[in-house]
DNA sequence: CGTTAATTTGTATTTATTACAAACAAGTTT
DNA sequence: AAACTTGTTTGTAATAAATACAAATTAACG
């Protein structure tokens, strides 16, 4: 499994053990690709791990999030979703669906910079400039 | 009162009676510019309104959402905050003391639009394009 | 005023998350 | 390999934020 493999190489780097919830939970978030909640991901990983225990996801992504190896992330609604994406990158989302995508985008990301490098802000430093793209997936049919 | 006569218009406008609660929750929210959550409303306005149900403030917040008389906005951290600025803008947010302050650059604005006019996403109809600029506010002496 | 429908309130409930301590297991030491 | 140590997991209980619901209240209208 080389997946696995990178997986354990991460947490060993981040100084921690290496357990198989832990690498569950990694492989999982890895695989969604739809920057799921705690909730979603402890279904997800249960198949994995029987017995798993709610409490081990949310210990588990915030020991993650700490490290710097996953990112929070939210949308409109109340709840917290992970995203196993640490590079710089932005979303689309879609307020009625919920739903939420990655967009990377370089030139983008070269033309913000130069911009907040000319136009400084009085009293602040920014670290990161994070775009969300509110709008519609052109659902095919809008039906369902 | 001005604001007060601007605020009772805009609850008729959106079809909505005039109610003390009503008025005092956008009185404060307006006063209020760091976007507070409901809890923080709750006590403010509470000042205003004694004997006031925290329920009737929730309530009152999704309705003027509903209405789009204010809008829901959402920090890395778990609670929900409102904002009674609906003109589109931006927000400068600190994730260490989880402030996050208005921005507004029609410069920027204009720059965006016109890249993503050019620059299509495939599969996606933008609406709303928001910028979330982290980082930290140059806290006087970092102390406290 | 009196009527009516919307709104507020209080209470109970749900959902998301956190606190905590005992049981357990990964990684290290001998 | 067995014992040790410490970090991790688990289950349960607690908290925080938000929602559901029905009775009490009140704004708006005639
Ligand atoms: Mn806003
Ligand atoms: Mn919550
Ligand atoms: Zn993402
Ligand atoms: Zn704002």
């Amino acid at each position: 499994m080389e997946i696995t493999q990178g997986i354990i190489k991460k947490l060993s780097e981040a100084g921690l053990k290496i357990t198989p919830q832990r690498v569950a939970v990694m492989q999982t978030l890895c695989k969604l690709r739809m920057h799921p909640t705690a909730e979603e991901l402890f279904a997800e990983v249960s198949k994995i791990i029987p017995g798993l225990s709610a409490t081990t996801i949310y210990n588990t992504l915030d020991t993650f999030v700490e490290k710097g190896m996953i990112k929070r992330v939210k949308t409109d609604a109340d709840v917290m979703r992970y995203d196993a994406i640490t590079e710089h990158h932005h979303h689309l989302y879609c307020a009625v669906s919920d739903r939420m995508e990655d967009y990377f985008d370089n030139e983008l990301d070269e033309m913000l910079s130069a911009y907040f490098e000319r136009k400084q802000i009085k009293g602040f430093r920014i670290s990161d400039i994070r775009l969300q793209l509110m709008g519609d997936f052109n659902e095919r049919k809008q039906t369902q």
